[in-house]
RNA sequence: AGGGGUAUCGCCAAGCGGUAAGGCAUCAGACUUUGACUCUGAUAUGCGUAGGUUCGAAUCCUGCUACCCCUGCCA
């Protein structure tokens, strides 16, 4: 593991070992009301990097306080898509684990006279907050009793009211500037049947009730979460203080990830699930860790592309080419090689009689190289963009009256070509360069181009995906943001046939074009199955 | 006079008073049985802005400006 010049959290982490902290406990805290996206991933990068560089703990935990949103189904795609990411937590909770000692630290509260129950409807207490410039003003029921609030509090607790009847709040400042303490509602009352806990709750506690204590109990020492939570920290804080905790859990905000034209919202992503933009949360198009898998990013270039990214409080929009930069490096050295012909053109080499056996390099850059045998027949297909009648400018390829190597085999020479009624060529006729195949007495003779090929009698059909992001540009209504590129996608305009000079796998993943295309003029689009393209089973099964 | 944050190359990002790392992207070459990879070289007299302190400032001080977050019984 590389470990770099370090970050503001493990400076204050490092100042804290220094003043005596001595193990580090971080945890990473997801609500199970959707999947997990690219933007988790670097929060579980950095929750996870603390525990592999201190070696300290990670929790995994479901931030499971609001029953009306949560769901089984999402635990489960979070817990999977952590490990295929490749970490392993030290424990698996549930904030809903905590409802009874949550519940006994309201109790406390109500006995040091810091919370009372206010009889106030949600639109009473958002008339009297006040405004950003304004003070709030106090309940009526702020100064109940101690034993009036404990009665009350208990009552709800039965349920003995209805939703939104009562709600307890913590006494801390209705002239705060910052909003968060004016009078926080700690506690409300959710007639809901919790994934977990059933009904056995009628009242439940809210994130800046409960967060705190979450991480009090299971002994966090820093809470790792985004910025927006800043404002948050001073509650964080009277909550810990005063039911009774020390220095630690500490809570530390960084800036979230964003990444050009990807949607990371949970609401976006949620409303394409739920109106069928898309076939669910692991769609190939979705940048959910689910997506991605499927899509067939490796994990670690995820990963690796997070560490790239850093850690700051900056709010920055990261390039999507960057994360592409990552999973190409990471393909590079690991995936083998596949020649592949998207637009197909016979080919004949006139002077081959039956066919002849070709090594080809699975993965040139692997550590130890290894081969897969190829048939060269008679008659082959190369890609309609490898033979140009009237080449451009700069055109390396097969041309009339030139030559061109046929990858892992021979260099051949043009001798004709043929095109259908429209002009469109329909075969090119070539004949080899004697002893020209690797270790032959011509192999070393320079030819500018190499172009793939499958042989015609048994190449197999594969499935080609080619699925582009969720495309999502200018401003208004999620609808009207995507781009014509995804309406295109979305018209299910996404597999093409293809040869391929491999075995039928059971899965092809396609990176999106260009991640192993040629760059420059003939790049993208042109030769974009330019040898690597194929994925094959990127992830376990 | 609400409060809390952030500002270093097109995009990330180091730097923490001693004279602007690195990566991505881009451009130009070399190499190549993937126009890939790899390799070379180029790319901020400048660190939001205006002043100040200092022998010396992106780093310290002051004033501005821009952007982000906060008025859920969401997390």
């Amino acid at each position: 593991m590389e470990q770099g010049s370090s970050n503001f959290i493990e400076d204050i982490i490092d100042k804290d070992i220094e003043a005596g902290c001595d193990k580090i406990v971080t945890r990473f805290p997801p609500e199970p009301n959707g999947y997990l996206h690219i933007g988790h991933a670097k929060s579980l990068c950095i929750n996870f990097g603390m525990k592999s560089k201190y070696g300290g703990e990670c929790n995994l935990r479901y931030d499971d306080t609001n029953p009306c949103k949560e769901d089984q189904e999402y635990v489960d795609s979070i817990k999977r898509d952590i490990a295929w990411l490749g970490f392993k937590w030290d424990r698996e909770l549930y904030a809903s684990d905590y409802f009874d000692r949550m519940y006994e630290c309201a109790v406390g509260l109500i006995m040091k006279g810091l919370a009372y129950v206010c009889d106030y409807s949600a639109d009473e207490i958002r008339a009297t907050r006040g405004t950003l410039t304004a003070p709030g003003q106090n309940s009526p029921w702020r100064e109940r009793t101690v034993s009036e609030n404990l009665r009350l509090f208990d009552e709800m607790k039965r349920g003995l009211y209805a939703d939104g009847e009562k709600v307890l709040r913590a006494k801390i400042d209705m002239a705060s500037p910052n909003m968060n303490m004016r009078d926080p509602v700690i506690y409300r009352i959710l007639h809901e049947t919790h994934h977990r806990t059933g009904d056995k709750w009628v009242i439940y506690p809210m994130y800046d009730f409960a967060h705190p204590l979450e991480d009090a109990f299971e002994g966090i020492t820093h809470s790792i979460c985004t910025l927006e939570f800043e404002d948050h920290r001073p509650l964080y804080d009277w909550v810990k203080t005063n039911c009774g905790f020390g220095d630690f859990p500490k809570q530390i905000e960084f800036a979230r990830l964003n990444i050009t034209r990807t949607i990371m919202s949970k609401r976006f992503l949620k409303k394409l699930v739920d109106e069928g933009k898309v076939s669910g949360w692991s769609d190939p198009r979705m940048p959910t860790l689910s997506g991605m898998r499927e899509r067939g990013y490796p994990p670690e270039a995820i990963r690796n592309f997070c560490a790239a990214v850093g850690v700051t409080k900056a709010n920055s929009e990261v390039d999507v080419a960057y994360l592409e930069h990552f999973v190409r490096d990471h393909l590079n050295n690991t995936a083998d090689r596949v020649m592949v012909v998207k637009d197909p053109i016979e080919m004949i080499i006139e002077d081959m009689e039956g066919g002849e056996l070709c090594r080809v390099e699975n993965n040139p850059n692997a550590e130890t190289v290894t081969y897969r045998d190829v048939i060269l027949g008679r008659r082959i297909y190369i890609d309609r963009a490898d033979f140009a009648p009237v080449p451009p400018p700069k055109y390396k390829r097969l041309v009339p009256g030139g030559t061109v190597r046929l990858k892992g085999a021979y260099i051949v020479e043009y001798v004709s070509h043929e095109c259908d009624d429209a002009g469109n060529v329909t075969r090119v006729v070539c004949r080899r360069i004697p002893d020209s195949k690797s270790g032959g007495a011509n192999a070393g003779i320079k030819v500018k181009g190499v172009i793939q090929w499958v042989n015609a009698d048994d190449c197999v059909d594969i499935e080609l995906h080619e699925y582009d992001y969720l495309l999502l540009d200018g401003e208004g209504d999620f609808n009207d943001r995507l781009t014509p590129d995804s309406h295109r996608i979305f018209a299910g305009a996404k597999g093409e046939a293809c040869l391929a000079d491999a075995k039928p796998y059971d899965r092809f993943q396609f990176m999106r074009m260009g991640y192993f295309s040629a760059a420059g003029s003939y790049g993208e689009g042109d030769r974009s199955f330019n040898m690597i393209t194929g994925l094959k089973d990127s992830y376990a099964k």
